[in-house]
DNA sequence: GACCCGGGTTTCAACGTTGAAATCACGGGA
DNA sequence: TCCCGTGATTTCAACGTTGAAACCCGGGTC
């Protein structure tokens, strides 16, 4: 036997019950035409004694609107893009929206696709953390979707974008080394190649080294990591707990060991959190020896040893100036695109104290 | 001037242009019937040219599916809960379904709705991850769309579920400790009420308490460290890093401290990792005179000091599980209940060596 | 040469909802 | 008494797609 349509029912069956027009009990719902009391009563009687749901598809097709976004993120299981996901989703339903989660898993092809709706026909708009396309490839591929760029990888003027400033954030946070008497420091995340890695670390570094040339101190070339290009069946990517920690290993057991490295800047937590695993496993006193800077504040970051300075970008607001952006696009397709800035601040804990 | 809708062309803008009928051009994307080269290409052309893409909701309208599933989680922000998510949403691509998130933060509220499938009235199928209700408001809420329970708090039969056994991964866990020679032995994690607390740490206090009784040991009560109720407000609920923090602080400041303490089993890894924090304060060597469980196997487990040994759920395996099961009932609304089990491992690690 | 077959294509209707406009009931004002 | 207005309700059509069935046409078959 075949699997019959999951049946439900519909206006027109609440309406038969309640003996009104499948528009009466339409106006009921919605609330948008007066409705006399007593029929009122009938309606929701029946409603109830159905357990009659409105099906989104028809509202929608009469409508346009289908009140869901697509967020689409590399990967959900990095804590960054979780607490993201979980800020964007509050964000959205206090208007009314759900979300769509897809993970692109840095995939350019992936990306280009969310970017373009195409999995996601049906959501109202598209908020997208890209990591592997640029610019033109994200302009080219943009479908009629209203699309929101989140974070800096994309500088293209005509897409609407929120993000944290990388530059200014980061060099706070060297800044706070520097105030803290460091004077060599070093920067875990530079990536290979610019074109194809992540912007967000060029601008990180760019911060790292604006707070430097302010101090009149300059890095030593050999204190600049690099992590290893991007790899698409690693699920962490190239920001990960994992490759901190082999990098700094690399250095310690490379030919000039720390070489006078006091503070390490890293251009994220989970870098950050790797870099204090090889330091703690080299006998290397944090923040005694070197001090550590990390950039997400990750939840786990309040509780590593010693506990991590970070920079907490809002979330909250991003995701809120994100999804109130998308929806301006909504409701006025014409409106000219934006760049917002969500707020950031500097969480210092034991890992890079002020007082040495 | 009103938003007028998002125009977007329609198949019969691309049979226009091709100049054949508009239910040609479905077949042409659909592919169910055939179709001449010749017109294939004419169709093709024009959809490339309008960027034509077919409007899901009119789709789902007629054929009653969205190809869309809900996943329900109290906190996507909890590093268990996110890794379930990625898994979730990686084994329902491969099956072509997109899935919707839901956060309940633990609302019982909202957690029925999500059981009813009232926000999500388009999406195919449920899944379920329940914290704060029992089985009966459960079965009470549930409506028409096909659903499936993560986790074991749910114990009705009359439901589908996906688990992973608390009560023999926990033993295992206890029973490692024991291997290695530890017999003073405590839980971190137990609940104040049982009907409003997480059943699943009851399971797990159980296979704590199997263990124990099968080497013929028994719990110091001072050592079953009960958590904080369940508290809205907080993002992080009492399953916490901060509460593990607090628990173990609290016995160690208590009258006997440790009182021979030399293991402790943690209902999940995030109170483990408070534990830990807790202990170190404290100057209590782990392994050294305290060994350290806990569960879920959370990434940074590896990187806390010592790395937690941990029970890890095969979560890969849970969504596989949950998603086939899902839109098995999807296919067939009478198919009968089942329950099915994720497979777990032990993974050890520093914080609960065999040697001690 | 009439007939059938089947690939290719089209016509028709329906999915469940809502905007727009028509209809109805009723009471108050002229 | 008649008309009007307003609140309440209904009729009508349309959103874009697909299942079902009809249609068209050229090439065998007998």
């Amino acid at each position: 036997m075949s699997a019959r349509r999951s049946a439900g029912p519909t206006l027109k069956d609440v309406a038969a019950i309640a003996g009104v027009s499948y528009r009466t009990v339409s106006n009921v719902i919605s609330g948008k035409a007066p409705v006399s009391a007593a029929t009122r009563a009938r309606v929701e009687a029946a409603v109830a004694e159905l357990d009659y749901r409105p099906q989104l598809a028809a509202r929608q097709l009469r409508v346009g609107r289908s009140n869901l976004l697509t967020l689409s993120v590399p990967f959900l299981s990095l804590p960054y893009f979780a607490q993201l996901a979980h800020a964007v989703v509050t964000a959205a339903e206090a208007v009314g929206y759900d979300v769509v989660v897809d993970e692109t898993h840095g995939d350019p092809e992936r990306e280009l696709r969310a970017a373009s709706g195409y999995r996601t026909l049906l959501s109202d708009g598209i908020l997208l953390s890209a990591m592997s396309i640029g610019d033109e490839e994200l302009m080219a591929a943009r479908g009629r979707t209203p699309l929101v760029v989140l974070g800096e990888r994309i500088r293209a003027a005509r897409v609407d974008r929120v993000v944290v400033d990388s530059v200014t954030s980061t060099r706070d946070a060297t800044a706070h080394l520097i105030t803290a008497g460091r004077r060599t420091l070093g920067f875990l995340g530079t990536v290979p190649d610019a074109s194809s890695g992540a912007a967000a670390a060029d601008l990180r570094l760019e911060g790292f080294r604006t707070a430097l040339r302010a101090a009149g101190l300059e890095a030593d070339p050999r204190h600049l990591l690099e992590v290893s290009p991007w790899d698409q069946r690693s699920p962490d990517g190239d920001y990960s707990r994992e490759e901190g920690h082999a990098r700094v290993r690399a250095l310690l057991a490379g030919p000039g060991g720390l070489a006078g490295l006091d503070g390490l800047v890293c251009a994220n937590d989970l870098l950050a959190i790797g870099a204090l695993r090889a330091l703690r496993e080299a006998g290397v006193d944090v923040p005694g020896r070197v001090a550590v800077v990390g950039w997400d504040d990750a939840p786990e970051s309040a509780y590593t040893v010693p506990p991590l300075t970070s920079i907490a970008p809002d979330l909250g607001e991003l995701a809120r100036l994100a999804v109130a952006s998308v929806l301006r696009l909504v409701d006025d397709p014409e409106s000219p695109p934006r760049v917002e800035q969500a707020p950031y601040r500097l969480v210092p804990r034991a890992s890079a104290p002020l007082i040495p």
